[in-house]
DNA sequence: ACGCACTTTGACCAAATGGTCAAGACTACG
DNA sequence: CGTAGTCTTGACCATTTGGTCAAAGTGCGT
C-alpha cells in the first residue's frame, strides 16, 4: 500500500477520484448507510483497488473528514478583531451561506457525522473547532462589553449561524419541497433576510 | 399479520414497544445505518417477531414517521392569525425550542430522513406539511403588509426557526463538544437569545 | 528491450443483513 | 377443559457487506 501522502502521479489523482467519489455516497447515505461498492461504481475503480489507495471504509471517511475541516472553518478563521463588528459578524454569516451554497455535499457530510453523535470526529470537535469557537466568542464578547454590538450570548450567536446558514445545505430537499423550486434564486432571499435579521440584532442597544 | 390498526392488548403494546425502540434506532443511525436486529436487540423482542408486527424494515420507518409528523406540526398549527403577531411568532420558535429539548431524537429521525434526501417522506413534505406552511407564510404576510410586523420573507422566517431550533437536537454533539456540558442548562440561553434574535428582528421597522 | 516497482482485478471469504417458515407456546372464551 | 386464534421463535435462506489475496497487467528508468 502507498504511504500517507501521494508520491506519484496515479496515486494523486486516485485519492483524488476516491475521494471525490465518495464525499457524493458518504453525504448522500452517511457512514453507516454507503457502502463500498456504492463508492467504487462511482468512482470507476474497483473495489479492491480502493482498498489498494485506503486501508478500509473508514480511512477514507477520516480522510475525508480530516481534509473538509480545514475548508469549513476558514469563514470562522477570517473573522477579524481589528474590523467592524456587525460587518465581521454579517460577513461571517453571509460567508457561511456562500459555502452551503458551493458546498452543500461537504455540509451534509459534516451534518450526517454530527446527527449521528459524531463518532468519527469528536476529537475535531473537542480539539481545532472547539479552540477557534472559543477564541472567536472572546472577541465577540470583547465587542459587546465595549459596546461596539448588542450584549449576545456569543456561542449561540455562532450555533445560530451555524443552523440557519447550513440549514440551507442540509434541509435542501425540505426547502425545494416546501417552496417548489428547482434553481438557486432562493439563496438570494436567504441572504437578505440574514443580513437583516442578524444586522438588526446586532445594531440595537442592549435593554437595561 | 395483525391489521394497521392494533386490536388486542398485545398487540397495542408491542407496536408502542417497536416503534420506541425503532427511534432510537433510527434517529441514531439513519434509515440504511439501523439494522432490524439492533431495533429487536434494543426492543426486547426477536427479529421475527418485529416482522409479525410490522412488513419489513420501511414499514417500521414509515409508521414512525407518520405518527411523529402530526406532532411535529403542532406547535406550527398553533400560530393564529388573531394573536399578537410578534409574540406569536417568537412563542412559535420557543415552542420549537421546547421540542427540540423535549424530543431529540424525533429531530434526529427527522434530520437523518431529510439530509438524506427525504427519500422516504418527500410526499409528506410537499403535501401535508408543505399546505401548512404555505397556509401560515400567508398569515404573516397579512401582518407585515399591515405595518404589525417588520417586512421579511415569511418563508425564510420559518426556516430560520427551524434551523435555530432543532439545531439543539440536532447538533447535540457538536454542542456539548464545544461548551462542555452535561445537562441541559444551555436550553435556557438559548431561550434568551432566541426570544431576543426574533424579537428584535420583527419589531423593527422596515427601512425605506 | 529489460527488469522492477507500481497498479489493477477476478475470485474468494466470513460476517451481517432483511426476510421466511413451520412448529411450538400462550390466551381467550365457550 | 378444549380448541381456535393469537403470539413467539429457532433454524434457515439469499443477498450484501467489508475486506483479502494471488496473479496479471502497466509504466518507466536504464
Amino acid at each position: 500500500m502507498p504511504g500517507k501522502t501521494p508520491r506519484t502521479r496515479i496515486q494523486k489523482k486516485n485519492h483524488e477520484t476516491i475521494l471525490e467519489a465518495a464525499l457524493n455516497v458518504f453525504s448522500q447515505y452517511g457512514f453507516r448507510g454507503a457502502t463500498l461498492d456504492q463508492i467504487a461504481l462511482e468512482s470507476g475503480l474497483s473495489k479492491p483497488n480502493l482498498l489498494y489507495y485506503f486501508p478500509s471504509k473508514v480511512a477514507i471517511h477520516r480522510a475525508l473528514l480530516d481534509r473538509l475541516m480545514a475548508n469549513w472553518l476558514a469563514p470562522l478563521r477570517k473573522l477579524d478583531e481589528q474590523g467592524d463588528p456587525i460587518e465581521e459578524i454579517v460577513d461571517y454569516a453571509l460567508r457561511k451561506l456562500d459555502m452551503a451554497r458551493e458546498f452543500p455535499r461537504e455540509s451534509r457530510l459534516f451534518a450526517n457525522e454530527i446527527v449521528q453523535g459524531a463518532p468519527n470526529i469528536s476529537d475535531k470537535i473537542e480539539g481545532e473547532l472547539k479552540t477557534l469557537v472559543d477564541e472567536k466568542t472572546q472577541v465577540i464578547k470583547g465587542w459587546s462589553d465595549a459596546g461596539r454590538v448588542a450584549e449576545i450570548e456569543p456561542y449561540h450567536l455562532i450555533f445560530s449561524i451555524w443552523a440557519t446558514t447550513q440549514h440551507y445545505a442540509d434541509f435542501d430537499a425540505q426547502i425545494r419541497g416546501i417552496i417548489q423550486t428547482d434553481g438557486e434564486a432562493h439563496f438570494d432571499d436567504a441572504k437578505v433576510f440574514l443580513d437583516r435579521l442578524y444586522r438588526q440584532m446586532l445594531s440595537t442597544s442592549t435593554p437595561q
